[in-house]
DNA sequence: CCCATTACCTAACGCATGTTTGGTGACCCA
DNA sequence: TGGGTCACCAAACATGCGTTAGGTAATGGG
């Protein structure tokens, strides 16, 4: 039985722990579950693209579906430790200052801290359902934190929710996710100028024009 | 060989010509795709649900893909058709009144026409490239009634772009399109209150608070 | 009344998948 | 030096998939 790797640690890991061939399944695996999907990708393509067979894969992973849990709790914990990062960095900001870096943390996650964001989001819908009740509270748990962002900003007087917070957060985090599926980091346009056009758009005059 | 259903028609058309039989296994093979994906849903799943076995599909349609292929069509055809039909309808309305009545619309495309609209929005990332090449084209079409849209209002000082038309379109297609995974038509907001949550929180004032 | 067509059926086929099994070579430690 | 462990291999297995083939019953038209 492969060795399980636990990486839902509550200290921050940049990277699951494990070792470099692992890392390289996680990394391939993810990355070819967001660009094909999680039932379009076959185990023989994630072990060819990590250097392996198909068969050796099974020393490391028990199942297709750890290495797909695995990938989901890595996606949020970039997210979550994207987001208590820029809560620290931006202490001193002003409000719209710190909205502004928190989607641009989110969006970091999504296409600067490797494909697992990215992959959770897109995957999650479609993983089997047991994956998916495992994974909810953890997902509930950044949910929270946006919440309890936006809330704080509104009380403030920094920003309006034109109906609620839960559904102002919806909405940004529709705007922000979906920009998985046009946004070129590598294209003329930055990942700081897409957290700006996003956050403008929700809200006037989070940057100046 | 089943007979090719062409519903590429530039008539109005609420529902692909063909027969019942035909139309059920779309509407059941369109709900399957949506709820668990293209790849994960099987032949004998569909056949089951419209109330016949997998070999039976086969005197319908030459294939699983030639099936994605007209349910994705469909989606988009059921967008224009929603937008040519709003378009009509609020020729005499104010700026904003229409800027809502699109967005309603759209919305109404995902969650009250069928599930066409929002299997293609779900399954498209993922349909074989060939099948993605075929409706690229058309998807562009409906791209451009937005941008169309959203430049006309802006030239009229009714709307703001906080950076450009493209990007405007692109967050507020990605803002309208995450509710699929989120809003629940039969939960305790309405579809409605959907479109005017997302308008106001895009712009300032499109319904008075 | 008979023949052709349609719309389904069952069964099977060929293929691809996730996973298992037995093996090998390298490495490390006693 | 030998034994144990680890990390991979090739091959095979069991299963399920999309699709095909041959068949049946019903229907309609000549």
């Amino acid at each position: 039985m492969a060795r399980s790797l636990d990486i839902r640690s509550d200290l921050p890991t940049p990277l699951p722990i494990g070792t470099a061939a692992q890392l390289r399944l996680l990394d391939e695996g993810a990355h070819l579950f967001l660009t094909s999907g999680y039932a379009e990708t076959t185990m023989r393509e994630i072990a060819s693209a990590a250097g392996m067979k198909a068969g050796s894969i099974y020393h490391h992973f028990s199942s297709k579906e750890e290495m797909l849990e695995l990938i989901l709790v890595q996606g949020i914990d970039v997210m979550i430790q994207s987001f208590h990062q820029t809560q620290r960095e931006t202490r001193q900001q002003d409000a719209l200052s710190r909205l502004l870096a928190h989607i641009r943390a989110h969006l970091g996650s999504l296409f600067e801290h490797g494909p697992y964001t990215a992959a959770h989001v897109t995957t999650f819908p479609y993983a089997p359902t047991e994956v998916r009740k495992r994974i909810v509270p953890v997902r509930d748990g950044y949910e929270t934190l946006w919440t309890e962002l936006l809330e704080s900003l509104s009380d403030s007087g920094a920003i309006t929710l034109p109906s609620s917070v839960s559904m102002t957060r919806l909405i940004l985090m529709g705007a922000m996710n979906q920009t998985i599926e046009w946004f070129d980091p590598s294209g003329n346009q930055s990942v700081d100028q897409l957290a700006e056009a996003i956050a403008n758009q929700l809200w006037d005059g989070v940057t100046p024009r």
